[in-house]
DNA sequence: TAAGAAATAAACTTTTTAGTATATTTTTGT
DNA sequence: ACAAAAATATACTAAAAAGTTTATTTCTTA
């Protein structure tokens, strides 16, 4: 079992995650994250250094949580395919994202990106090891019989998370999720196109 | 011929649109502004009532600036695939964007998201006028006999726009511009799939 | 159940950033 | 060349946010 502190500290992470997936790094500030939890400076102080051990740290819990989410997604796909439409389906509510404030991958490579060097290499890396794992499955789709060797895996896997994750940024902004429903559509039908 | 003041004021949105497109609207401040344009306060606070004042005209050359460059990408192009790749390939550096932090329509957008409802709806009506437009391109291009009408305008425009902004955040949190060039020679490929 | 850990309360200091005031100098356009 | 406009220099004040301190209370867990 986790010790009160951990669980504290624990508590401070989720509920300051939503906090600066909305507001961002820069805008998020001390006080929200106290109002929310309603603890004292003193407690906060205590299992953080300050704003920015706080931001650090809140990051690599929105990041490590997304990516714990997503794989578990993607790992209910028995198919290649099945994985795959999962995937596209995981941002097909944009306005209704499972962290409040839209996908934080996307959020923090924006704001990182002039920004925070050391957070951008982050995101970097989690966007490459996405694609990866992406064209790993489109492969195995392709060794496996079900996908036409004219698929480009490495093609499909870049433009399936740029289309979606601009969609999130373009729906959200619009305030409708009508878009992302013939994108996905879309998506889905190209790669059922190379289905053999 | 501007007087003096305007031209200093539209100094300072010149010089001042690139630090907020950068650090972004919470993590740009008037010191920024101020070393950058050599400026003093009494001289900025003369043309600004204050920082508010200024992010709002900051955004707007900002983004009537991207619609004015954008407008004339696009009109260079005489058909409407001419128009299409044009736009395409508007982003197709976007490692070296015209003005230095990338998109500002979508930096904009993401940070506005949750925190600046004013400037969200700014932008979510030039993100439907984008669409709208290109719509009628495609429109112009199937009644032109250009494009077969297979080609769903509504779908494929948001889909390049939302492909297109997702792979500049990508390729900028990465460092490289190599996947956009699959990108768009996707694109271009599936629109001319619909070549008559 | 007692000792230690964790959290509170409240009043601070510090730092950063925004914004003001005004006398002086420079620039501009007629 | 001169009057008005624009910008500077300097020294402020104000506000907001970060961070500190310490005595006290509450909770945990061995």
């Amino acid at each position: 079992m986790l010790t009160k502190a951990e669980r504290t500290k624990q508590f401070i992470l989720e509920t300051a995650a939503p906090i600066f997936n909305q507001k961002g790094i820069s805008g998020a500030n001390i006080d929200d994250v106290l109002a929310a939890t309603k603890l004292t400076k003193g407690c906060l102080y205590g299992h953080f250094e300050g704003k920015e051990d706080l931001a650090l740290q809140v990051v690599d819990f929105m990041l490590n949580n997304n990516g714990e989410k997503m794989l578990l997604t993607i790992s209910k796909g028995k198919t290649a395919k099945a994985k795959v439409f999962a995937f596209l389906d995981f941002y097909k509510d944009p306005l209704n994202t499972y962290l409040k404030g839209g996908c934080p991958v996307f959020n923090i490579a924006v704001e990182s990106d002039d920004n925070f060097p050391a957070i951008k290499e982050k995101i970097a890396g989690i966007i490459r090891h996405g694609q990866e794992l992406f064209v790993s499955i489109l492969n195995q789709g392709i060794a496996g019989g079900e996908f036409s060797n004219k698929l480009d895996p490495a093609v499909y896997a870049f433009k399936a998370v740029a289309a979606v994750e601009g969609a999130v940024v373009m729906c959200r902004s619009m305030n409708t999720a009508k878009p992302m429903a013939g994108l996905l559509r879309g998506l889905k039908a190209e790669l059922e196109s190379y289905a053999i």
